[in-house]
Formats: C-alpha cells, structure tokens, sequence
RNA sequence: UGACCCAUAGUGUAAUGGUAACACUACGGUUUUUGGUACCGUCAUUCUAGGUUCGAGUCCUAGUGGGUCAACCA
C-alpha cells in the first residue's frame, strides 16, 4: 500500500509527512486516529474525515485509530457506538487494535489535571456559568481574571478532590486552566477543563461524575495513543494553540493537530440537528432514508463505499471552504456501478405491446447478458411471447424526426429479442394510448439477425404472463438549490418534493426474484437500482442514480 | 473595532521561482442491439494594486472578498 514514490501530487497533509519524515520525527511512524462523539450517525462529511485518517496511515504504512471521544456523558449513546463501527467496516476500513474510549482515560485525564494544578496552572473556579462568560470578554475585548483565580495550590487540590467525590452539585463549580484572560484568542482564556455532572456514562457507569472537557481529553487521548498527526477540520485551529499548551505543560508526547476544510456538497446537508428536522417533519422516513447524507442513507440508496471512497480522494484535501458538486459523486457512481451491476430490465410506467404476427400461445427463452462491461458475469433468461409491456413514453403517437422510438410505422429492435414495425394503437376512454399493435420480423432475432433490417432505438421490454409486479421508487436530491442553507428562509423552504417519485405497477422480469439486497442492478435504459429492505410481499427497488440522458437533455432545450 | 485561516476555469484539486495541469460540469462530435458505456474535441493568463527577481499563480506589503473565534458541546 506504499505509493508514497509515486509521482502523483500530494496534498498539503502529506507534504507535511514527508518532511517529518526526511526529519526523522517519530522515527518515521505514521499514527493516525478517527475521533467521533457517540452521539449521531455517520454522515458523509464524516466519510472524508475517515477516509483521510485511513487511507494516509495506509499510504505511509501507518495505522489508525477509532476513538470515541465520550466526554458528554449526556448526549452520548451505546447504540452510536455500534452503527458508527458498522459505518466504518462498511466504508471499507478496519482499525488498530480494539476500538478506543477516550472515557478509558478519565483516570490519566484525571491524573493530568492534578499535575497541572500543582504546577499552579488550573484552579477551581465558583464563578457562575453567567458570570463566567463575562470575565470572559469579547473577541475585540480582553477577559478579566476570576476573583477565584488566585487559590492556593492546596486548597485547589482539596477542592478538586471533592468534586471528584461527589459533594458539589452540578454547575456549582469547574476546574479551569490558569493561562491568559487577556489572549486574542478566546480559547486561551482560562478555558473550563472539568465540569461536574452527575450523569451516567456508556462506558464508565457511574464511577465519574466530573468528566473532561473536549479540549482537555481530546489531545491529551492522542498523546497517550502516540498519534503523531492528529488531523481535524478547520474549525478547530483555534484550538491548537491549547492542544500544544497542554501537551507541553504536562511533558507528554507530542501529538501534532493538523487542520483541514471539511467537505461540503452540493444538494446535502450535514448537520445532525437539520438532519433531524427533516425527520421530525416527515420529509424523510428516518435516518436511513435513502436520500439522507448518513452512510446508512447512502448505503441503502445503493451507493458503494468504493464510490464514497473514491469521491473523498477525488475531491481532494485543503485548507480553502468548498462546495463539491453532487454531480462528481453522481459520476463515480455511475462509474462504479456500470462496472458492477447486473442488467435487468423492468418496465417503470407499462404499457402493453401486442405483437399480431407472432404465434398465439408460443413462448420463448432469451438470452440476456448480465454485464457487457464483464463477460464472466454470464446471462440469464427472459421469457418473450405475443404479449409484452413496454415503457409508456417509448411510444409516441406523433413522433418528432429524432424520435428513435416506437411510433407507428417505425421500426425499433426489442433488446435481445427481435425487431418490430409499429403498426396501430388502441386509445381507452380518457384518450390515452392503452395498447400499441406490432408485427414482428422472426428473422431479425437477436444473436441471429439475417434480417438485414434496421433500427435505430433499443427499448427494453418485460414479458407480460411472466412479470412480477415491483415498486419502483426513484430518489434524487433533497433539495431544489445547490446550497439551501445558503439561501434566504428555511432551508426546509428547499426541500424537493419530488425528490421520491414511486412507480407502484412497475414489471420486472422475472429474474428479479434471484436478486439479493444490496446487489447492484442496472434497470436498463433507466438507472442503477437496489433492492429495498421494504421487499415483502412485492420488490421494492431503489434507485441509485439514474442514467446519463441525452435524450431528456434535448428535448428539455 | 481584535486575532487567526483562506483566495487558480462553473465546481474541486494540481503546478514547490522557469510558458497554468487533471477531474467533474457544459457544449460539439465518433462508436453503439442500453439516447447508457467508451472515445475525440472546445472552454482560465491565477481577487486587486504595488514591490522583490532575468523571470512571480508561487516570495513581500497593502487592500478587497470569504471563513472561523465569546457552550460547564465536540
């Protein structure tokens, strides 16, 4: 897995890498980690975070670490633990070792806060929350110091061993580190390192009832793990400053935060709390729906974590805000998926197709080849006779010139079967086509074609005694603008309400029934689909992504 | 009235002081028993102004624009 003597470009993470090593840090080791709250699913953005943890500690031959980062007993949960750890494998990674707790560490954390206490470095603060925020200043005023900030290292050391037992309520005090009410940045400002909370933790039970704070644990975790690049997103450069405050002044290994744009994409939305409101508001059925950006989501859309893996490196890593566009995502997809899925053909909108010239009662067994794009994927059969159903608009009464479909008059070949002459149509009582009347040329057999005829449209068709009935549903992004939280109002004022179209009197060939879930299908001439878990008495299928069409390109002009 | 980060085609990422590249998008075309796939072609002088240099997208200064920072969240 070392390409790193490849020529390709790198990005600034890596180049960063590349000197430590040249500089012999850490003896060339490369440690990365993945660092999630249990407190929410997996969600693309967190795919980007994983991969570049991951995929970097493979390039250099480094490993990574999962750790939970569970110092919120309050909004942390068991069952997160779980689904973020099936995420991960299902994205396609496995990391070192057992997965971590940063709660695992709430003796050394706490060990650590006792050292710097008796450096005269933290002190236990009785400020309010309120009166606190104020000491604290603005971004454009400096803080004043706490009228606590002065204590005695023994009274400190007395005062944070009795919040550890348990005779303080909660809020009713904190321990903070002594550092500058006066610095630029907000963060320096004495920051609250122990808070008390009388909660039960996932892990820990109730042994604790003054748990770390984000900035408290987070590097001091990495440091006892000896991560040597510990790569977050941008919005914790301020942090860094503290990260490396601590490290230093508790002489433990120095970990190096490393910080990069998260990822952005066009027609998603990330955030848990926006996440949830378009469950709350029924736009979407929960969090595996399959138009969420959670990877639950996006795995039963059908998506494959290659795709998502690739997508993340394609879209590569920098320090500037970015929008990738879906339509990148859209065309890995395809890409993958062109190679993977098996063809099927299945009918969304039926129409039924009445071949006149073809023997009543005659049945026949045609070949379908699986994946033109991998011959070892093989075949399989189609059942064809007098009566088909073909797809409602690949029949048009009046037919523009470019109209390579069926129309009276014209001819069209019957993927994998024979090629046929629209001869008449039948309209029912509301004036829509209800059936079209064909003849067929029994020479122009697919695989055995010495009609000498031809045509110039394909159109896929299923047998009608033999097709199964399947629900089709069809997703496409959420959202009716690029970046609906960028516009004005709502942003649930954007949701697109088409963006779940069903066909309910779908018919698939029978083949179908063989299908497995997850198994990668191409519904041709239509788009990549999978099998829902909604399958019960009927199929349901979800659409993926639709095929590229041209068709519908032009005549939207 | 602050600090820090960022600025290259529509989007994203390269170019590491030596003639701006790749991918996606868009548009045009070739092939095709999927209007799919594959393939070919077209589309920017790097936010602005100064400076350093034989030479600047790259270094410096100022400006402009965007982002981030005031949770006992992570």
């Amino acid at each position: 897995m070392t390409d790193s003597t490849s020529t390709e470009s790198k990005n600034f993470i890596e180049e960063i890498i590349d000197e430590d090593i040249l500089n012999g840090k850490h003896g060339g080791r490369i440690h990365t980690r993945f660092p999630p709250e249990p407190n929410g699913y997996l969600h693309i953005g967190h795919a980007k975070a994983i991969c570049i943890n991951f995929e970097l500690a493979q390039k250099y031959g480094g490993t990574t670490n999962l750790r939970f980062d569970d110092t919120n007993p309050v909004a942390e949960d068991l069952e997160f633990v779980k689904a973020i750890q099936d995420d991960i494998r299902w994205l396609g990674f496995e990391w070192e070792g057992n997965a971590k707790y940063t709660s695992n560490y709430f003796d050394e954390l706490y060990a650590f806060a006792v050292k710097l206490i008796k450096k005269g470095l933290a002190y236990v603060d009785e400020s309010s929350a309120e009166e606190m925020a104020k000491q604290k200043g603005t971004p454009t005023q400096p803080g004043v110091n706490s009228p606590f900030r002065d204590r005695t290292v023994e009274e400190n050391l007395d005062l944070f061993d009795r919040m550890k037992a348990g005779e303080f309520d909660d809020g009713a005090m904190v321990l903070r580190a002594k550092i500058d009410m006066a610095s630029p940045n907000m963060l320096m400002r004495d920051p609250v390192i122990y808070r008390i909370k009388k909660v039960h933790h996932h892990n820990t039970g109730d042994k604790w009832c003054i748990y770390p704070m984000y900035d408290f644990a987070h590097g001091q975790s990495d440091s006892l793990e000896k991560i040597t690049h510990s790569l977050c997103s941008l919005e914790f450069m301020h942090h860094r400053p503290l990260y490396n405050w601590f490290i230093e002044n508790l002489e433990i290994f120095p970990s190096r935060q490393i910080e990069f744009a998260r990822m952005n994409v066009t027609y998603m939305i990330n955030s848990k709390r926006r996440l949830l409101k378009l469950i709350e508001g029924n736009y979407v059925t929960g969090w595996d729906d399959p138009r969420m950006s959670t990877l639950r989501g996006l795995r039963r859309r059908g998506v494959l974590p290659q795709s998502l893996r690739r997508f993340c490196k394609v879209a590569g890593v920098a320090k500037r805000d970015n929008f990738i566009e879906i339509e990148l995502l859209e065309s890995i997809m395809r890409e993958d998926l062109n190679k993977e899925a098996t063809r099927v053909m299945v009918v969304l909108n039926p129409i039924k197709l009445v071949i006149t010239n073809y023997p009543e009662g005659e049945r026949e067994l045609l070949s379908s080849v699986n994946n033109p794009e991998k011959e070892e994927a093989g075949t399989h059969q189609m059942q064809f006779s007098k009566e088909i159903y073909i797809e409602r608009d690949d029949f048009m009464i009046d037919a523009p010139k470019k109209y390579f479909r069926l129309s009276v008059g014209k001819n069209v070949r019957l993927k994998g079967a024979y090629i046929i002459k629209g001869e008449s149509y039948v309209l029912d009582d509301n004036g829509e086509v209800a059936e079209v009347h064909c003849t067929y040329y029994p020479d122009s057999k697919s695989g055995s074609d010495n009609s000498g005829i031809k045509a110039k449209g394909t159109m896929h068709w299923v047998e009608c005694q033999s097709a199964i009935d399947v629900e089709v549903r069809n997703y496409d992004r959420l959202f009716t603008v690029e970046k609906p939280l960028k516009e004005e109002g709502d942003f649930l004022d954007y949701y697109n309400s088409e963006s779940l179209t069903v066909n309910n009197n779908a018919k698939g060939e029978a083949y179908l029934n063989d299908v497995q879930e997850g198994q990668p299908l191409q519904f041709m001439r239509k788009g990549y689909y999978v099998k829902d878990k909604d399958s019960h008495d009927k199929l349901v299928f979800n659409r993926t992504v639709g095929l590229r069409d041209s068709w519908a390109k032009k005549t939207k002009k």
